[in-house]
DNA sequence: CTAAATGCAAACCATTTGCAACGGA
DNA sequence: TCCGTTGCAAATGGTTTGCATTTAG
């Protein structure tokens, strides 16, 4: 059993709540992947591995293996909530590109720091901080001086960009 | 005229719009505001001056204002979009208590200029960034602080009585 | 006169909830 | 057995859209 399926039976005992096949299931799917998958990219992949578990179970087991530390909410503004690996992760912030949807990972210590720094600035307790910078990636900046077109508004480049990203 | 109403005539002109009573109390109402309305909010607010305005444009409305740069769409995460103001504002943050709901503006150069730097390092083209911290306030924590104290010295009173008697 | 704007109601869509059947401990 | 769990359908709540009517330019 891995430490993450140990954490959760913990989890699961400490509240008095039960170990179902749903719920291996779920967790282990999400193990599995490592993307930023949203409820419903979950649901697919375990609905691929046993059609009978529902939605609901999915959402509600989320919710547990965030509660259990094993996952954590990012929101990229698309409307979607999304869930990335928690457990003996790194903090880290996201740059998104507003053109095809890629998320690129970063951490910078200087950052962490400045921002506990304008905490204590206001006397503020610092429970979670999100850095989320929206732009163009490399390669569709490169796409995009190769090929200067028809150009879309920016409304609709993040519209297409989360469509292709997340449906 | 107020320059954000020329910024929004001129939008509205540019894009072949037009200027209507409904909008120009929207605006209004919103620049009158300091505060990080949600759409609801404004709503409720320009209903009560016109209670024929409905919902609906107060919601395309807010669009605009977007679009002619006057306002700026912020999530904190509790489902509802809200809007502040965006024109010859300085671009800055937010700390939110998650105890009392409070939101601290803050401004630092030093994180721009890292952020900027880390894009620069991805060759990421920056169109905006979002940073939100999330904690407990100066203020709710001093409440918390006092509870706690109340409760030693509480606490405190009891050990000593006791000690007393059973010398 | 004509295209845009409005307000209402209905539609949307991610997420939540009520509930009867089911299943761990 | 006793509760927690599940999946379905229905509800929710913020936001958007269809449409008939009104209105600015």
């Amino acid at each position: 059993m891995s430490e993450e399926q140990e954490v959760f039976l913990t989890h699961i005992q400490k509240k008095g709540l039960k170990r179902t096949a749903q719920r291996d299931l779920i967790l282990d799917v999400f193990l599995r992947t490592e993307e930023h998958l949203s409820s419903e990219d979950l649901y697919r992949l375990v609905h691929k591995e046993d059609s009978s578990v529902g939605q609901t179970t999915v959402y509600r087991t989320l919710k547990l293996l965030v509660e259990a530390g094993l996952a954590r909410e990012v929101r990229f503004g698309d409307g979607l909530t999304h869930y990335e690996h928690n457990y003996k992760h790194q903090h880290h912030d996201h740059m998104i590109c507003s053109n095809c949807g890629k998320i690129i990972e970063f951490y910078s210590a200087e950052l962490e720091a400045i921002q506990d720094a304008m905490a204590a600035k206001h006397k503020f307790q610092v429970e979670q901080h999100l850095l989320r910078i929206i732009g163009i990636c490399a390669d569709c900046r490169r796409a995009k001086r190769d090929q200067e077109k028809q150009r879309q508004t920016h409304h609709e480049r993040i519209l297409s960009a989360t469509a292709k990203s997340t449906r």
